[in-house]
DNA sequence: CCGTTTATGGACCCAGCGGTCCATAAAAAC
DNA sequence: GTTTTTATGGACCGCTGGGTCCATAAACGG
């Protein structure tokens, strides 16, 4: 061992992080990276690799992220599963505002970027949205089981409708589409779910566990 | 009048939108341009005026057609309002496969890339989504009217709903998702607004018209 | 205290960027 | 045929891009 580094590794990546969530990867330059970071290019290039190195391991730690908080959200018992995903609803609706978070999700502007060209980028994206409709697969039949939802219903295709609807909040809250509208789409997906009956429980169970985009 | 121009301003112009959709703006260079189009630069920026005027007129030319596409699409009687709703849906599934279309809606990229620092194209996205809104609503409310979707039902909610799935399945088609689940995911989103009673009037009514993203 | 090893950050390289300019070509006006 | 006007496309410019290199600094082992 010699001189050990000046800089927080994990400081360091979040300033990455925040530049490629602001301006993806084309657009970001070293110098913005370098400036974000405080950093010269010597030591950036000594402990991350290039640019995309750098690019890849923030997306990959991104769309961890993405999963271990649904994992977290839904996670629980069959009588608030409901509650649970309208919940998790809120949370997307929250973080798609364009006043609150101009950039918008990091998975969707990458995936938007770099899918067509990249295949790596794409499976990986692909596999984050496949994992995320798992988890909510699994929290529909949860409140199947709690009578929340007709049990008639088939989960999986609840669950994408689900995503789908998730997905689109984000990709036209970026326009600047007010918080009521995106609400009521969430509202209206939990309503999907229920069908007309509505819920057995109550759907203001305080089930929040912390905010993630 | 003197030496007219030897292209079809046209075709040009098909080419510049042809390159901006594959690579978008930041990534998209002048050299792009000039292959793409086959004309030097001085022809291009003396008819088309810089790369960012080339841009916003591509962007607002793109906006327009998804709106006229979709005045086509739903354009008809009561009757068949919902199948043609479903029809819209189809097409924007077959539209959405990363197989079929690699670079995705035009309108949803720009927005990725753009909205956050460009507050006229936010604006326009904001716009084309919200005129999106209100012709699937028209058709939710021709169908109520058909008894095909639940009178008491708000149109304005559903119609949201419906226009987030859509937008869910371009963002994820992008990834490489199936067509099999994205299908399901317009059938879902069908199913959405009928509710669990189904519909009075047949879906497979032959009401497609044309295809774009 | 000195040699070794690693971190540091700015100098440097050159390829490619967007944009301008201009000699030339070509059609219209007369 | 001559003049006028516009289109054309490549030469050219200043600048910034990503990436490398290296003189220097700083901590450790002995």
């Amino acid at each position: 061992m010699a001189r050990p580094r000046e800089f927080d590794q994990t400081e360091v990546a979040q300033a990455i992080r925040r530049q490629f969530v602001a301006t993806g990867f084309a657009s970001t330059s070293i110098s913005h990276l370098t400036m974000a970071t405080g950093l010269g290019k010597g030591s950036l290039y000594g402990a991350f690799g290039d640019k995309e190195q750098m690019f890849r391991r923030t997306f990959n730690a991104y769309c961890e992220e993405v999963f271990d908080d649904i994992l977290e959200q839904l996670d629980g018992p069959d009588e608030t599963a409901l509650a649970r995903l309208s919940a998790y609803a809120d949370i997307i609706v929250a973080d798609s505002s364009a006043e609150k978070n101009p950039h918008g999700c990091f998975l969707a502007k990458t995936t938007a970027e770099l899918a067509a060209i990249d295949p790596e980028i794409a499976q990986r994206a692909l596999d984050t949205f496949r994992a995320l409709d798992e988890q909510i697969a699994e929290s529909i039949v949860q409140a199947q089981r709690a009578g929340d939802i007709d049990a008639t219903a088939d989960p999986r295709s609840l669950a994408l409708l689900f995503l789908a609807a998730m997905r689109g909040i984000e990709s036209m809250g970026k326009s600047g589409m007010t918080t009521e509208e995106l609400q009521s789409i969430a509202t209206a997906a939990i309503g999907a779910l229920t069908g007309a009956s509505g819920p057995r429980h109550n759907l203001s169970d305080r089930v929040w566990k912390r905010r993630r985009l």
